[in-house]
DNA sequence: CGGTTCTCGGGTATCCGAGAACCGGTGCTATACT
């Protein structure tokens, strides 16, 4: 089928079914490669209608959509967002939070042909009857919402997104779309691979968001930085967010607040759930003027008139960081980021980034594969182990990016490739989980680097991202200050953005940005690494690919 | 790694300071209990 009459027949349904009377020229490319047979991952702001192209796309390709959402509040709203479209077709969810009575209706709408959409956490189709079921239904179009997660939560947290690939492999391998709002190429790396993404159409629109002011604060003392945070919370206009560290940190700047004749209200993933919803509604509603809160606020916050963002403390990468702070001034309006910054409060992230597998656990894990005759499901693994299900679902994963163990149909088993011992086992997730600190911790001195930059701030953030603005944005501390200096164009850079070096003792990597007087390469087992253009050049440290 | 709370000895203070111990984020789901 031609192309041109893909995007016609894309239009009629976006303007049918949805009501929508054009679509952006993104959702356009991202629809027309779906539609061909193409996988696709979109980098796209959150206002700029990323569900929009699944949803036609899912129309567009005969059989069904399976989208793949981390919360359950996500799934609610998308599912009423199609719900509430003039014409759309059907879309269901199966999960825990509902009874089995619906979800059994679910299934069988599905299986026959009344639901177009069905919406899952990843931990649904880590069950092996759920993937049944969507290889007994025509599943032709696999998305995945919030794609960053597969990076950010994939490896510890939520270990079912590093599965995705292999589900996506058993289901035949139908066209594949990852959505995100965020993500460093490094990130948008991993999400292909970690899928299984076959040469897909990369879309990247927008990092820059020119209304925001963007600022950092640094403090000596804890009491300093909160007293800071809190005048200047009062002195913005509201409503706003704080985002802190801990949960304890919530509770004390919303009561710190509040006693400044605030509304204010802390959030974090410690609090009822009745108490969650109803801050996160009261803010939607503004009456609230300020949310104190974990990581956990956020994803599926859709406000457009958050008037500043402040960090009451770094977060782990800039990723996360970006993020956050792009939850203010989605109406275009101008809106204050403040990161008040001590150099103490990256000891938390890296206590957060320290991870060491249990090497008798591991052991255990490889006598017990050793002895299978078939590949064992997670589930009987950990039994078999005698330890936690999720610690070991961790170290399977940190296994089998070692080349120790390889998933299989059932289960998982011995890598072909493998035959040490269970101790050669131990020091191999040994050495993968010091690698994983290595980059966690090199994206926390990202984070470091922006907070401390004397340049401009929005260079150097959208730098991160991979995009080159030339001039100073104007719009920083920085540049108010007068200390952001125009990045001169360098002619015939050997080293440009996004181009492959070999560094003589880290191997090779990806050039991700470029200054002056120095560059930042990101190596695939060290992460981020900032080299002087000077050090390179005297002691011969990169080879160009 | 850093901040907060706990514990204990010194020496006799309605207790002070040192050092040890402990804690820290994000959500799904299954399961046991009202």
């Amino acid at each position: 089928m031609p192309a041109h009459s893909t995007i016609e027949r894309a239009r009629e349904l976006a303007a049918e079914a949805f009501g929508w009377d054009e679509l952006r020229s993104g959702q356009e490319d991202a629809i027309t490669a779906l539609a061909e047979g193409r996988d696709a991952l979109c980098v796209m702001p959150t206002a700029y209608g990323k569900s929009a192209i699944y949803q036609v796309a899912g129309m567009l390709v005969a059989g069904q959509t399976v989208v793949v959402s981390p919360l359950l509040a996500l799934q609610a709203d998308q599912m009423a967002g199609i719900a509430d479209a003039p014409d759309a077709p059907a879309a269901v969810a199966v999960n825990s939070a509902q009874s089995d009575s619906r979800n059994e209706d679910a299934w069988r709408s599905l299986a026959v042909g009344e639901s177009e959409f069905i919406f899952l956490a990843p931990e649904q189709l880590a069950k092996a009857e759920v993937v049944e079921r969507l290889r007994n239904s025509d599943v032709s179009l696999f998305v995945v919402d919030e794609a960053h997660c597969v990076s950010a939560w994939g490896h510890d947290f939520r270990p079912d997104y590093l599965r995705l690939g292999t589900i996506i492999e058993r289901l035949g391998h139908p066209v594949t779309l990852a959505l995100t709002a965020t993500g460093a190429p490094p990130v948008r790396e991993e999400i292909v691979e970690r899928l299984g993404m076959r040469e897909p159409l990369v879309l990247t629109r927008g990092f820059d968001r020119p209304n925001l002011w963007l600022g950092v604060t640094r403090h000596e003392s804890e009491d300093d930085k909160r007293e800071a945070v809190i005048d200047q919370v009062q002195e913005l206009p509201k409503p706003g967010l704080v985002y802190v560290a801990t949960r304890r940190a919530a509770e004390e700047y919303a009561q710190a607040l509040a006693e400044r004749g605030l509304r204010a209200a802390a959030y974090h993933a410690g609090l009822p759930a009745k108490e969650r919803t109803r801050v996160h509604e009261a803010f939607l509603d503004d009456e609230i003027d300020v949310v104190a809160a974990t990581s956990a606020f956020g994803m599926g916050i859709d406000k457009p008139n958050v008037r500043f963002v402040l960090h009451a403390a770094v977060t782990e990468s800039l990723d996360s960081y970006y993020q956050e702070i792009g939850r203010a001034g989605r109406d275009g309006e101008p809106a204050t980021i403040e990161l008040h910054y001590r150099l103490e409060d990256l000891g938390l992230r890296r206590f957060f980034a320290a991870k060491h597998p249990d090497a008798t656990v591991v052991r255990s894990i490889i006598t017990a594969l050793h002895t299978a005759e078939r590949p064992v499901r997670n589930t009987d693994l950990a039994k078999a182990v005698d330890a936690n299900p999720r610690k070991v679902s961790g170290l399977v994963g940190l296994l089998h990016d070692a080349a120790v163990v390889q998933r299989a149909r059932g289960g998982i088993r011995l890598a072909s490739g493998f035959d040490g011992t269970a101790a050669d086992a131990a020091r191999l997730a040994d050495e993968q989980a010091q690698m994983r600190e290595r980059i966690d911790e090199s994206r926390i001195e990202m984070m470091r680097g922006y907070a401390e930059t004397s340049g401009c701030r929005r260079q150097y953030l959208l730098g991160y991202f991979g995009e080159r603005l030339d001039e100073p944005c104007g719009r920083c501390d920085s540049c108010d200050a007068g200390t952001s200096e125009a990045a001169d164009a360098i002619a015939d850079d050997p080293y440009p953005v996004q181009s492959r070096v070999r560094h003589v003792e880290w191997g090779e990597g990806v050039v991700m940005s470029t200054e002056d007087d120095r560059i930042t390469v990101f190596f695939e087992s060290e992460g981020y690494k900032v080299l002087a253009r000077e050090a390179i050049a005297q002691n011969d440290l990169l080879t160009t690919l």
